[in-house]
DNA sequence: ATTACGCCCTGTACGC
DNA sequence: TGCGTACAGGGCGTAA
């Protein structure tokens, strides 16, 4: 599912060729997709503007506006499990999964496409706005250890859960979590604030790097719905060393990754490799099924 | 403060 | 073949 390399990748792969274009119109062809904007204010908010530099912070796409020399707020978008972008000639046949099309100079438009129509585009007044309830982007320069301990120390949630919650850290998903527990040697039950400095440290290289090699791939691919902005699929699914992986042999170490649900999520660790913890730093979640 | 659960959705995988 | 059902999951609202 989008998590943070694929959304940088989207934001990648639109920014050049969306930096400068006039939005000459939108039309709405699932209104919920707009959420609690609607689509009039929507289409307020973006006609007439030209759009800047995509940016990006954790799994939110931001889009600058300007009107003339002045800043005109931002729209954002949130891929959630199955959104998509791409860009495409105008008068192109609708898709069956089009739900906003951002017609642009040029007679090209931006198409958002979404299977499940969980995805959520809005507007705010600014990038800074617009993220207010966000934690720090994961993949910033600035999240080293001494980071990290401060935004997980004395949290009492399962490890897993706290770097989920995106008002803690932005732009970690299950996956990207997962596969980052698992090479930092960590156990997803661990209390949050239970790490050691240490363990901080190991953790906070250890996402910098899951997040800079799956962006160099693209982001993950595993079945029908992640593709990027040009159509392709991520492929960095073929370097999970547990996500998906229930039954099979740990890469590294003989043991089996297991799979349990989490905070309704599953969860799949290798128990060799990330023992489970002592009771003393053992969060109070459980495993389910 | 923390955790659970339902909701939003639809394609896919499975059982019969 | 074809139907019905469970399941996947990010974020949010609400309940316990």
């Amino acid at each position: 599912m989008p998590e943070l390399p694929e959304v940088e990748t989207v934001r990648s792969q639109l920014a050049r060729p969306l930096a400068g274009r006039f939005i000459r119109g939108v039309t709405v062809l699932w209104s919920r997709t707009l959420g609690a904007t609607g689509g009039e204010r929507f289409a307020e908010h973006l006609v007439g503007a030209r759009i800047g530099t995509a940016q990006r912070h954790g799994k939110l796409l931001l889009f600058p506006l300007q009107r003339g020399q002045k800043d005109a707020g931002v729209f954002h978008a949130h891929l959630r499990m199955t959104g998509r972008f791409l860009v495409r000639e105008c008068g192109a046949t609708t898709g069956l999964w089009d739900r906003v099309l951002v017609h642009l100079d040029g007679d090209e438009e931006l198409v958002f496409l979404d299977v499940r129509k969980f995805g959520r585009l809005g507007i705010a007044s600014s990038c800074a706005k617009a993220i207010e309830t966000l934690g720090p982007d994961a993949w910033h320069a600035a999240l080293d250890g001494a980071a990290l301990a401060t935004l997980l120390g004395g949290r009492r949630t399962a490890l897993k859960s706290t770097l989920l919650d995106q008002s803690v850290l932005a732009g970690l998903g299950n996956i990207y979590v997962d596969e980052s527990l698992h090479r930092a040697k960590l156990h997803p039950l661990r209390r949050a604030g239970s790490l050691a400095d240490k363990e901080c440290a190991k953790l906070a290289q250890v996402i910098h790097h899951v997040l800079e090699r799956a962006i160099s791939r693209s982001g993950s691919s595993f079945d029908a719905f992640y593709r990027t902005p040009e159509g392709k699929p991520g492929d960095f699914q073929s370097e999970f060393r547990v996500y998906g992986r229930h039954g099979k042999r740990c890469r590294g170490c003989p043991d089996t990754i297991r799979r349990a649900v989490l905070g309704q999520r599953g969860t799949w660790w290798c128990p060799s490799c990330q023992p489970s913890p002592r009771r003393s730093e053992m969060a109070s979640a459980r495993f389910r099924r």
